[in-house]
RNA sequence: GGUCCCAUCGUCUAGCUUGGCCUAGGACGGCACCCUCUCAAGGUGCAGACACGGGUUCAAAUCCCGUUGGGACCA
């Protein structure tokens, strides 16, 4: 095992972001490519809007992608008193100082500032008061270096150069007691021994206020990798109103999860012109070497490619056991899944070809795994016709009279009867379709009969015949 | 407003580090054709991009500068 020590740290104040997602896959990518170490932390020291409940969906999330942790979770609220020792130290060694400015005093000062066209950055007031120990609300600050330059040589962006002027002299204790996300990060990171920092490209700014954290507090530095946004398709961040972020909201609408690491993973990252790639292929191959620095725009028509490709090179043992909560879901009992012959293998064998989604299935199998059907009444006119009628009977005949209900016999069947009739394949199977399935759009014929097995068949035929319309059989015939 | 990041087909991207193999490759989507018992899948083909302007160089998608445009963070 290396010592490479990465951490996943979402904020639990909702569902599991498909942007997080990304994130902690890029970090357990890189733990499971070093042999290192994915630690998972719950950063809740946002008491408002923390909740156990969004704890509990990240962790469902996670699990139901794949991405396993070593360590943790851990959880920031049960650290509150690291960070308060950790800042006292900085206090005591004269690299933080008490601040009694009131928000109001800073609110206001900020807004003098803004209207003159002046930096916004705080004023550093408090910076040679000395405060030993405030009687009033007082919040502790970092004072951060004011000369010299920052320099971050992010693993994906290359060198990234801040002005240490810029840096405002940041709070790292509130008068709360808490500690501000800035502080906690780094006390967290730097006790975990975390060696590389994988994240959004939206801390990107935090990380010149960090870094002087770490020197100042005595530990060594990790190293970065800012990963690029999700974009939703107008360019802007991925929110809701671009469609479903939520990770178990693509669980629900029949997602695979490898289809969906796969195409996150492509987002941003690339390994020449693959585009399919296993668990252990990522694995094997994954690099920063490769990752993409700028945005990438969510794109779920390729998603549901991609899910379409899983689908169909699955094995369909393994596609049948992940569709079996869909089904119950929609009413589709043991008892109806008895009903074919091959099971629920033997559906997602013949429905994987024209599903590109767990529910598609779902909604192709109805005709296989319901006692009884509904014929459209367009199809039913349109294909049931007086015409046709003779040869459906004369097929369900035949069938009903022969003891083996084997492919080739019924093949055999099917072709006699062509031939006596002078019809063409298509003549007679889209009439047998809208029978036994009561649509016009289903798998090969001969499937569909595997599937429904002899009993509904010839049933369903006979059924489908008492449609024919006999009013028009005189003017056919 | 300040700071920072980014810029190849509509979208994801290869190529950029180490300029020439690029008349810029692949994938999704679109269109057409083939296959065909329906619908798909599959196959073949077509349309489609180096944001712009300057440099550097014999040679630039690739290096440098600027402009423009997006985005993020701080307010």
């Amino acid at each position: 095992m290396s010592n490479v020590r990465v951490r996943f740290a979402p904020s639990p104040t909702g569902f599991l972001h498909i942007g997080g997602v990304r994130t902690a896959l890029f970090n357990w990518l890189y733990a499971r490519h070093t042999g290192g170490t994915f630690i998972l932390r719950i950063e809740d020291t946002d008491r408002d809007r923390s909740t156990d409940k969004a704890i509990q969906i990240i962790l469902e999330g996670l699990k139901w992608t794949g991405l396993d942790w070593d360590e943790g979770p851990y959880r920031q609220t049960d650290r509150l008193e690291l960070y308060r020792e950790h800042a006292m130290g900085l206090f005591e060694r004269g690299l933080a100082y008490w601040c009694v400015c009131t928000p109001g005093e800073l609110e206001a000062k900020r807004k003098d500032a803004h209207a003159r066209g002046e930096s916004v950055k705080y004023d550093g007031m408090c910076r040679e008061k000395g405060l030993s120990a405030p009687t009033g609300p007082a919040a502790l600050r970092f004072r951060s270096p004011q000369d010299g330059q920052t320099v971050l040589d992010d693993l994906i962006k290359g060198k990234i150069v801040f002005d240490n002027q810029v840096l405002d002299d940041l709070i790292i204790l509130r008068s709360n007691g808490y500690p501000t996300y800035n502080f906690s990060v780094v006390i967290d990171d730097a006790l975990m021994n975390i060696t590389h920092v994988i994240r959004g490209d939206d801390h990107v700014n935090n990380t010149p206020r960090q870094v002087p954290l770490f020197d100042a507090l005595g530990y060594a530095v990790p190293k970065f990798a800012h990963l690029p946004m999700i974009l939703g398709s107008d360019k802007a961040r991925l929110s809701k109103r671009h469609g479903a972020t939520s990770v178990l909201a693509y669980q629900e609408m029949g997602y695979l999860p490898e289809a969906l690491v796969n195409y996150l993973v492509r987002l941003g990252w690339s390994h020449g012109d693959q585009e399919i790639f296993s668990i252990s292929d990522l694995i094997r191959l994954f690099s920063f070497e490769h990752v993409q620095s700028s945005a990438a725009v969510f794109n779920p028509e390729k998603l549901r490619w991609l899910n379409a490709q899983y689908l169909r090179t699955s094995e369909p043992e393994s596609v049948a056991k992940q569709l079996l909560p869909y089904l119950e879901k929609e009413g589709y009992d043991e008892k109806a899944r008895a009903r074919i012959p091959g099971g629920v293998e033997a559906l997602v064998s013949s429905l994987r070809e024209r599903s590109e989604t767990l529910l598609d299935m779902v909604t192709g199998a109805a005709p296989y795994l319901a006692e009884t059907i509904t014929i459209e009444e367009n199809a039913a006119k349109k294909f049931l016709t007086p015409v046709i009628a003779p040869s459906l009977r004369k097929f369900a005949d035949r069938l009903e009279a022969e003891v083996s209900f084997a492919r080739d016999v019924v093949e055999h069947i099917f072709h006699a009867i062509l031939e006596e009739d002078g019809l063409k394949m298509g003549k007679l199977a889209q009439p047998l379709r809208v029978a036994l399935t009561g649509g016009t759009v289903s798998p090969g014929i001969y499937e569909v009969m595997d599937l429904l097995g002899k009993d509904r068949t010839v049933h369903r035929i006979r059924e489908g015949l008492k449609l024919v319309d006999v009013t028009s059989s005189s003017f056919a015939g």
